[in-house]
DNA sequence: CGAATTTGACCGGCGC
DNA sequence: GCGCCGGTCAAATTCG
């Protein structure tokens, strides 16, 4: 995990968590992947393939908070627990009028200090907050999420 | 007072 | 066909 393109590490200077005293001083992520899958496998899709695929693009992250700040807006639209984890898992979605993107977050039951988020979508507006580094990382997230156009 | 959270209900897909 | 599991909605509530 090393070498990467997008490998980042985020020293993230001010870190403050609802209750005063965890921050997390080096956020690292420690490994990323892009999952692309094809979820209009059969719906209204017949035969053909235009889809639109929705890229997911999921990254670990060490640290104690859930509640990692990447510079945009969050509302959070439900929380489930999932079965193999003891720990809920929540789904924000951006509060930007037009931009769908989504974003769940899961804690590992294993680790309580691993948090996996994934993000859904891409963003369609700038940054409401400017973050020192995170702004690198939603930056590259907007650009490398799709590189083959699907144009046929 | 408005916006964001919370929490249970609801719903759709999949497996048995 | 039913039940489990995961995802979203929506109303009430709280917070700023």
């Amino acid at each position: 995990m090393e070498n990467h393109e997008q490998m980042v590490l985020v020293g993230s200077t001010s870190y403050n968590s609802m209750n005063g005293g965890l921050n997390m001083s080096s956020a690292q992520i420690c490994r990323e992947k892009i999952m692309e899958e094809n979820q209009n496998s059969s719906l209204k899709n017949k035969g053909d393939n235009k889809k639109i695929k929705k890229p997911r693009f999921a990254f670990q992250t060490r640290s104690q908070v859930d509640i990692l700040d990447d510079g945009y807006r969050w509302r959070k639209y439900g929380q489930k627990a999932v079965k193999n984890n003891n720990y809920p898992r929540s789904y924000y979605r951006c509060t930007h009028e037009g931009c769908n993107v989504k974003k769940q977050v899961q804690r590992l039951s294993k680790d309580e200090g691993v948090v996996v988020t994934t993000y859904e979508g891409m963003h369609t507006h700038p940054i409401d907050k400017p973050n020192d580094n995170f702004e690198q990382i939603l930056h590259q997230m907007h650009i490398f999420p799709n590189p083959p156009i699907p144009l046929n």
